[in-house]
DNA sequence: GTCTTACTTGAAGCGCGGTTCAAGTCAAGG
DNA sequence: CCTTGACTTGAACCGCGCTTCAAGTAAGAC
């Protein structure tokens, strides 16, 4: 009862993703088929479900070694629990950078300030500390 | 007055960039020394203005084409300003899927369900509708 | 039976954003 | 003058996340 398994072509069909990248993802022991028919890969439905995880995650910037950690963790485990809330902290100062960006993004659209690139109130949102043009330690890892 | 130049060594030091990163930079155009003292690149502090927006264009997932792009532009081109305001746009939506991204890890990070993957309540932040294993045209870029 | 067509495999290749390397240069210090 | 050591160069290399390729296989239509 349901019994519908699909094939890889409609997974990458319906997922949007190249049946290449769900191969990989197989290799990276993100997915799995049900089973084969002749030598095609027949996953399950649900596997679209799991594919929207990694995607999602792919996309908010998660490796695809992180990725591999959610998936394979010990369902349970408390380190897994850590490591999620530690990222989870993280996206927050990523958001705030991007929302930091959008914000220049925007005023930069609509200033008219010649090199734009020069114009103080674009700069300060890069710069906490106005005009000056000292630096000091800055420990930003590379 | 102010005669203050510094040399690569010293902008790596306060950016927190590699030296090899801002030769890269320069070759893409990004940067210029204001002289030499032998072969030793000699910058402008304001150097450093540049390099925090750079830096910070490429944690907000610029690619180095579309900041190049950015810095090179006429001022006051108006297609420039139409790629800004649209690149906000753009930010809006990846902020939107950290911000989702955020919340399922949040609830992640305290949920007790089993195989943590297969939890209702964190599925949902990445498949807007419940549970249903249909999925139905997603147009996702590749 | 044979054709078509979408799949299969492993290995190699690619674009990005730099880093690393080998060999050389040169300003400053002693 | 000689040494030191941070700089210089171009070219090669790297890790990531896939994609592409060449060669092969099998399910389903005719």
């Amino acid at each position: 009862m349901d019994g519908e398994l699909l094939d890889i072509g409609e997974v990458a069909r319906r997922t949007g993703l190249a049946a290449s990248a769900l191969r990989y993802y197989e290799k990276q022991g993100f997915i799995a088929p049900a089973g084969r028919n002749g030598l095609r890969r027949s996953y399950r439905p649900d596997v679209l479900d799991r594919l929207a995880l990694i995607v999602c995650a792919r996309d908010a910037g998660f490796t695809i070694a992180e990725i591999a950690g959610f998936l394979r963790a010990a369902p349970g485990d408390p380190e897994l629990r850590a490591r999620l809330a530690d990222k989870a902290v993280r996206l927050e100062d990523d958001i705030a950078r991007l929302e930091r960006m959008r914000d220049a993004l925007r005023h930069a659209s609509a200033c008219a300030h010649e090199p734009l690139v020069e114009c103080p109130d674009f700069k300060r949102h890069f710069r906490p500390d106005g005009g000056g043009q000292s630096a000091s330690e800055r420990p930003s890892r590379q």
